[in-house]
DNA sequence: CGACCTTTTGAACGTATTCAACCGATGTGG
DNA sequence: CCACATCGGTTGAATACGTTCAAAAGGTCG
C-alpha cells in the first residue's frame, strides 16, 4: 500500500520530536468530541493504535483533494478547515467548516476517492486515521463501530440542517443561524461563546450560506446596527443572543 | 421493546400469507441497490435474517416521524417516499426523495431518534431492518460492515450534492439537475429514462429545490416551450436530454 | 513601504416570490 | 352517478430580496 509508505516519515517525526503523551487520545482534551467518544479507558488505549500519524497543514493548503485516493479520515487536533465541492462551471460550494475534534474525509468512504476538498483556513494539525485500521478496530470493539456509525449519521443530520438553511431560510436567518451554531461549537471547546475570530472570508461564508459576499457583509453591518453583534473584519462579538434568535423566531415581524 | 411487539403482526402476515421466496433478499431484484449490495450468496442468506418484517405504508402515511424512537432502518421495496424536516416556523424542508432499493431512516442512527419524517407519496412497501440486528450482523460479516459504511457515506455525498444545488445553482439549473438525476435512478430500476410519473406535488418538489411551487410550475412550462420536455401534470417525458444538459453547461448563454 | 487581498457601501438591476385568479383533476357524499 | 368541494397546477402582474457592478477604504504580507 503506497499510502502507508508515504505516511512513515510523518510518523517518525512524531515519535522522535514530540513527547509521547501528546500523541495519545487518552490525554487529548478533544477526546469526547472525536472518534473515541465515550469509549472506556481500555478501548481508548486500543484506538490509539489507529492514530497512525499526525500531519500539519498550513493555511491555504489542502488536507486532501476531490478525486484523490481515499485512505484515511482525519481528526482535527487544532486549527480550522473548510470542505468544498467545485462543479462543472468552476463554482465552489463550501459544504462545511470544521474545528478541533471534528472529523473530515468521511465522504471518501463510499467510493474510494474523496468527494470534496478540505482546506486549512489557518495553520492546523490533524490526526491521520487510516480507514483500513478503523474498520479493523471497529470489528473488535463494538462500541467503536457504533460510534463510527453515529459519527457518520450525525454528519447526515448536520447536512440536512444545512439543506433547511439553504432551502427555506432568508438571508438574515441564515447568518443568524450560522453565528449561533458556531458560537455553540466554540463553547464546547472551551472558547468564548460571544467573542471569536472567524477564519473564513466573507466569500467562503457566503458560499456556505448560499449568498454573495456583499450580502454577507451587508448583513454583518445590519446586525451590528441592530446592536446584536460587534464586527470588525473577522472578529465577531455577540452582544445580544436574544436579538439573533429573534430573527429566527419572529420571521418577518 | 414495544416496537418489536408492534412489528409482530406484520411478520406473521408475511410468513403465513406470502410465498417464502418473496421475502428473501436473494430473490429481490433490488438486491444490488440495497443493503446486501454485492455480498456473496452465502452472506446474503445471513443478511436475510435481518429483514425482520415487511411493512405496507399507504400514500400520505408516515413511515416514521421526526423525534420518534429509532429502532430500524427501512429498505424500500416498492413505492416512493419523501423525507423532510420541519423547523420552528413550521416550514417544511424536503431533504430527499427515495425509491425502490434505497434506504431511509439512517438519520436516526446518531441520536436514537429519527431526525426527520419519511412519508409515502404512493402506496409503498418496505423491509424493516432493526438496527440492533444490522450491527450484530455487521460484526460477523466484514463485507456488510463495509457496505453499511459506504451507504452512510454515499448519503453524505448525496447531501453535499444537494447543498451545491441549493447554494450555487439558479432555479432552472436546479430543476434540470433534478430531472436528469431522477431519470438516471428510474433507469437503474428498469423504468424508462424519458417517460415517468412524478409522485411529488409541485410544492414538495419546490421545497426540495429551494423554490416556490409557482416557480417550479413556471420552469416546467418554460422547459416544455424550449422543447426539452413534455409535461402534463405529474407525467413528464424528456424529449431532449442535451437541452436539459445545456442549462447546466452553458449557464446563462 | 507597496502590492494585493478583503471588506464595506452605494446604486441599478434581475430573479424568484408574492398575491391573485382561474382551470383542471380527483374524490366524496347525497 | 352526478354534483360539488377540495386539492393541485398554471399563469399574470406587482413586488421584494438578493445580486451585480462599481468604487474606495482597510488589512495583510512579502
Amino acid at each position: 500500500m503506497p499510502a502507508v509508505i508515504a505516511l512513515k516519515p510523518v510518523m517518525q517525526q512524531r515519535m522522535s520530536s514530540q513527547p509521547k503523551f501528546e500523541g495519545t487520545c487518552s490525554s487529548c482534551n478533544l477526546r469526547e468530541l472525536c472518534l473515541p467518544g465515550l469509549l472506556c479507558a481500555e478501548d481508548v488505549a486500543r484506538v490509539e493504535n489507529v492514530v497512525y500519524a499526525r500531519r500539519r497543514v498550513k493555511r491555504g493548503e489542502a488536507l486532501f483533494n476531490a478525486g484523490g485516493e481515499f485512505n484515511a479520515v482525519y481528526a482535527i487536533r487544532s486549527g480550522f478547515f473548510k470542505t468544498s465541492l467545485v462543479d462543472g462551471e468552476g463554482r465552489e460550494q463550501v459544504t462545511g467548516f470544521f474545528m478541533g475534534g471534528e472529523l473530515v474525509g468521511l465522504d471518501g468512504i463510499g467510493s474510494g476517492t474523496y468527494n470534496g476538498t478540505a482546506m486549512a483556513l489557518e495553520d492546523s494539525e490533524v490526526c491521520v486515521l487510516p480507514y483500513a485500521l478503523i474498520e479493523e478496530m471497529a470489528r473488535e470493539i463494538p462500541a467503536l463501530a457504533r460510534h463510527l456509525h453515529a459519527v457518520l449519521a450525525r454528519e447526515i443530520v448536520r447536512d440536512h440542517g444545512v439543506m433547511m438553511l439553504l432551502g427555506s431560510m432568508r438571508a438574515e436567518e441564515r447568518l443568524a443561524t450560522f453565528l449561533l451554531n458556531i458560537s455553540k461549537r466554540f463553547v464546547r471547546r472551551g472558547y468564548s461563546a460571544s467573542d471569536f475570530h472567524l477564519r473564513m472570508t466573507r466569500e467562503e461564508l457566503g458560499s456556505f450560506l448560499g449568498l454573495k459576499l456583499e450580502t454577507v457583509s451587508r448583513l454583518f453591518s445590519a446586525f451590528q446596527k441592530e446592536g446584536w453583534i460587534d464586527v470588525q473584519q473577522k472578529h465577531v462579538r455577540i452582544v445580544d443572543v436574544a436579538g439573533l434568535q429573534s430573527v429566527l423566531n419572529g420571521g418577518k415581524s
